[in-house]
This record gives structure tokens, sequence and C-alpha cells, in this order.
RNA sequence: GCCGGGGUAGGGUAGCGGUUAUCCUGUAGCCCUGUGGAGGCUACGAUUCGAGUUCGAUUCUCGAUCCCGGCCCCA
């Protein structure tokens, strides 16, 4: 009787660890240097954490559940609730902009697909307290240049919700969120259908649907032109400079929503080949949470990266890790093992755990690809040294162990 | 929740009503107990599950399940 795995989930294998772990290093290497500090939060949380977020049409979405207390619960299904929730309760009084990244699983009912799956992995950065186009500017760069760092060419899209929303000012609250969620499906006819029951004004409806559409170079002289030069046109063109200023290659994109009330200005999203349909490997914005959660009016931006995505489309190679193979008779098991034992203070090493004979384990040494093979028979034993031999070669000299690992650690 | 396409040893496959279920690869061992990569031999190992049709089902039908792709959704 076989157990399979549950459904959405992966088993990954050591060569897909080892990759995985590559990857990440190189990405946490990269939020490190731009001076962002990793923290943890819960693997799950208080339901209500969500559906304070995003409304309770998420639960259908969520690994949730009951606990023994009788808790409404659910594995966490994003990052961002959790991290302004610890903000909120143990961070308010910390030096601001608080820079913060994290590394984590997340978990969604969804039915799985390419590039989606129910436990998946997100890389995130949150960064609270700046309003500047200055912290906007800052997590769009370091998106950019995480997903350059692991060789990813992504199609960068960035919008400033603030221009939308000025133009949407003069109709009721609900009808614009509405309107919102409409532009970010790219469902035309229903956002046509939409203003035609509200009766919006002929004069807004024409703007906003030529707006929507504005992308690449003039865009923003031509949304300048539509709605007058407002201050939000201003914040944009500044984080624009910036981004131009950091080397960013960006695609102006006024159709960018996002369907959610809380995003205040800059939004972006970054796309990558070879993903199907579910292409996103990145997307963020200026978002103000706190104050939903019990904390203060503190802005903040942020980003996720889909990190299983990334790794669908990320060519890059974990370095080899060159073991060492140990090869000993069966008299001479006991005097491999405290080579072993000295070698690995330094290197990889194997010992042969099968009770092989000399010419088999010489051949799973090959098998594992190992670069070199450390013989320690009765010759050896009795001459206080190890015979070093090198498998691509076949070369092989006797050593004492101290050659042995500076031969080996040098290159 | 909806629509397509799939599921045969660990991986890749052939068979498409009756076979000892094919071959490749893999793993372990032997040929060969102090020198690997080749070769030969041996062993291990599979029809996703459940009903139905049939004398007989891996093969046909239905259901479930999982995988792949898409819709919806995407915080």
């Amino acid at each position: 009787m076989k157990i399979s795995k549950p459904r959405g989930t992966r088993d990954f294998l050591p060569e897909d660890t080892k990759k995985r772990r590559y990857v990440e290093s190189i990405l946490r290497q990269v939020v490190k240097n731009w001076g962002f500090n990793e923290i943890i939060t819960p693997t799950f949380e208080n339901l209500e954490l969500f559906t304070l977020k995003s409304g309770e049409g998420i639960v259908g979405e969520l690994y949730n559940f009951k606990d023994k207390g009788d808790r409404e619960m659910t594995l966490r299904p994003e990052l961002t609730a959790p991290v302004m929730r610890m903000y909120v309760n143990e961070m308010q009084a910390y030096q601001q902009p608080l820079k913060l990244f994290y590394f984590e699983n997340c978990f969604r009912y969804e039915r799985p697909q390419k590039g989606r799956f129910r436990e998946f992995w997100q890389f995130g950065v949150e960064l609270i307290g700046s309003k500047r186009a200055d912290a906007d500017a800052e997590a769009i760069a370091l998106a950019s240049e995480m997903l350059k760092s692991v060789g990813i060419k992504g199609d960068l899209h960035v919008n400033n919700l603030g221009v939308i929303r000025h133009l949407l000012s003069v109709l009721e609250t609900e009808h614009q969120s509405k309107i919102m969620r409409l532009v970010d499906k790219k469902d035309d006819t229903g956002l046509n259908d939409f203003l035609e029951d509200i009766n919006a004004p002929a004069d807004l409806r024409m703007k906003l649907l030529e707006l929507i559409c504005l992308t690449g170079e003039g865009a923003v002289t031509k949304a300048r032109e539509l709605v007058g030069n407002i201050p939000e046109i201003e914040t944009f063109q500044e984080l624009l400079t910036l981004l131009d200023t950091y080397g960013v290659e960006y695609t102006i994109n006024f159709g960018i929503a996002r369907g959610l009330d809380y995003y205040t200005g800059t939004v972006f999203e970054i796309y990558a080949e070879g993903l199907g349909a579910q292409n996103q490997v990145c997307g963020g914005g200026s978002y103000q949470l706190i104050q939903l959660f019990g904390g203060g009016d503190v802005p903040s931006t942020g980003f996720g990266l889909g990190f299983d995505r990334i790794m669908e489309v990320c060519e890059l190679e974990a370095p080899d890790d060159k073991p060492v193979v140990i090869i000993a008779k069966d008299s001479t098991r006991l005097d491999a093992v405290k080579v072993a034992t000295k070698l690995r203070l330094h290197m990889p090493v194997y010992n042969d755990l099968m009770k092989r004979n000399f010419k088999a384990q010489l051949s799973h040494a090959n098998n594992i690809g190992a670069r070199h093979v450390v013989i320690i028979g009765e010759q050896e034993v009795e001459a206080e040294k190890v015979t070093l031999k090198d498998m691509s070669s076949g070369e092989q000299e006797l050593l004492t162990i101290d050659e042995v690992i500076e031969k080996l650690t040098c290159k």
C-alpha cells in the first residue's frame, strides 16, 4: 500500500533541493546587500487575519481548520498580512523605515496547474514607514535585481493607482472599488456595462477608457493631458526618474490595477516567459494595511516573488560538491573511519557502508561522480599515509592526510 | 467550481480482449576480494483504485483518484 503525497504538493529530490537552495542563497545575498533583515512568522495564523485583509470570500481558497480549542485557524496563504500583524504587535517602536524580508512556504486550496501548487514558496520584501517614491523605487529596483541575479529576464510593468483614483474620485467609493476590480481583470465589456449602469459622466467614461489603455513611452504625457497636472502624476514621474537612475527597464502601464482597496499608489508586476498561463513571477506596490490590524497610519511598500515560478525558468546550475570517496579493505575499515573523520572537517566525504569489495567501491565512487578517492589499504596503514587518486586523470600518489587536505582544499 | 489530455517496475516505454506483460535504464550481486568508466550473466521491481460488460479485462464502459494543460481566481 503506497501513500501518495497530498494534491498540489511536491517532493524535492536531492538534485532539485540542491538547486533550490542554491538559487535561494543568491536571492538572500541580494536582499541582504540591500539592507533587509529576515523575519519568520508562524506557519498558521488566526483565520481572521486573512478575512480582515481580503474578505470572507477567500476562505474558500484557504487551508483552514478548527484546532482542538475550537479556534478558527488557517495555514498562511501569503505573508504580507502576517508581517503587518507582527509589526503592529511587536515592532511599532522600531526605527523606520523597517526593511524586512522573508522566504517561506504558503498554502492555498486551489486547483494545481503549471506554476501553481497548493504548497508554494514566496520570497518577499516589505518596506515599512516611508511613503516616498524613493521607497517604491528601491523595492522595484530590488525585485528587478533579484530576478537578474538568478538569470531571469522579467518584463516589468509599473503604474500609479493615484491617477485612476483621482479620475474616479467623483464617484461613490463602492463604485470606485468595483471599477478597479474590473480594470484589474481587463474585463472591458463588464467595465462598459457597469459604467452604463451607474450612469457615469460621458467625459469621465471616455477618459477612463483611454487612460487604462495607456502604456509605454509617452504614456505619462498623455495621462497628464487626460487628468491634468495632479500631484499623483508628479509622484509617478519621480518614481520613473529614480528607476531610470537605478538602470531598471520598465513599461508604464496605466491598465494595471490590482483589485484590492489597500493599494495606495505605486503598483507593479513582473512577467517571465516560459510559464504558460501563470507567467507573473513578481507583484507588489505601496499599500496601507497597518491601520486595518490596529496600528497607526503607516505607509508600506513591498512585493512577493513566486519562488517556484522562478525555479521553473531559472537555468542556473548549483556548483558541484566535489565529494571524496574513501576506499578501504575489510581489514582497514576502522582506519578508514579515522581518516574520514579528519577529512570531514574540510570536505564532504563518503565511506563504504555496503562492505563492497575494492573494485566495487571504486566503481561506486565513479558512479556518484567523485573527483577524488582516498585509498586506505594495508600498505597505506603501514606507511601511515593514504593514496590519493584523481578520478579523471587516474593519477595517484602516496600522501599524508594533511597533504591530502592541502591539495584538495586549495583547488 | 468548470473544460480538455493522460496514468503499465524507481525513471522511460511496448502490448490495445486470452502473452510467462516487452524492451531500455536503474538498483544489488557475480564473472573480477589493490584499481573505476566497457561487456556478459543473475536477482529485484509495474498494469492507480473500485464497480460493470465478458468464459476471460492492462486492453471496453462507468465512477473515484492523482498528474499535465487551460478557465475561474490570483491576497
